[in-house]
DNA sequence: TAACTTGGTCTCAGATAGAGACTGAATGAC
DNA sequence: GTCATTCAGTCTCTATCTGAGACCAAGTTA
């Protein structure tokens, strides 16, 4: 409810703003993190680094091409850290850097509310499919 | 650091169940109200409830098709209520409800990590603009 | 009488995501 | 010696998704 009032009221902080995607926080990261695979892979790169291969198999159902977007992604965004090392064939090992490791926090926050309230949402879902 | 750590456990028990969207939270929830819009909106409608044509000019550069669409897969969800009135011309109040006020907390920490390290990504961004 | 409002839906074009073949050099199996 | 596999991607083609904007019916205002 407190942090109700309080997104509310930066909501329309930004909106005197005019939402400006360069300068409105929620536009400007929450776009790009905030899609499908970005969180996934800040999660799996929670554990520890990952070489390229390894996080395609911890995450299968990504195509190497948006494995490839999303990472360079986060890469430019600052959140993640790609090591190079020029053997043959070559070894690239992605990890958190201190930032998208600072990330870690507001997103467990958001995957334990995840886990609470996701059987009420399906429940919802379920209501909703029945009712139609 | 510790949220990274207990970040990294959960993604490693999600994986035991094979990363299935109907049992991990994070690929059930986050797939759906992780899109451009939802946040925004759910920020719109936690200063109040609105309608349709008011969220519609609150945030101006969604499409109307977008706007219906989100709105009603938050409803689905059951993060929003939808309220018709039956007259004419139609007047239809969207509004949080509880489980959609209780996503708020998250959903502020999130926006306060934003807020306090979008600087920085700028920062970042621009840099590999630069060396590019 | 004409224009505007309501909360949408519809269509069409353009952007985006996914599937899967392909790369090139080294290594392992046979 | 030869074939298959691995590494980290890229490339192309198709399928899906998004956005712009026309359109709706009924009532209200100018």
């Amino acid at each position: 409810m407190d942090a109700c009032v309080a997104l509310g009221a930066k909501f329309e902080l930004w909106q005197t703003a005019g939402l400006n995607p360069d300068r409105c926080p929620v536009r400007g990261l929450l776009d790009q993190i905030g899609d499908r695979w970005s969180t996934l892979l800040l999660c799996a790169l929670a554990v520890g680094p990952r070489r390229f291969s390894a996080l395609h198999r911890l995450i299968p159902d990504i195509s190497k091409r948006m494995l490839t977007q999303t990472l360079r992604t986060l890469e430019v965004d600052g959140l993640v850290h790609r090591d190079v090392q020029p053997t043959v064939p070559p070894s690239v090992t992605y990890s958190l850097t201190p930032l998208g490791r600072s990330f870690a926090g507001p997103l467990l926050g958001l995957v334990e509310w995840a886990e609470t309230h996701f059987p009420a949402v399906l429940q919802t879902r379920a209501q909703t499919k029945r009712a139609a």
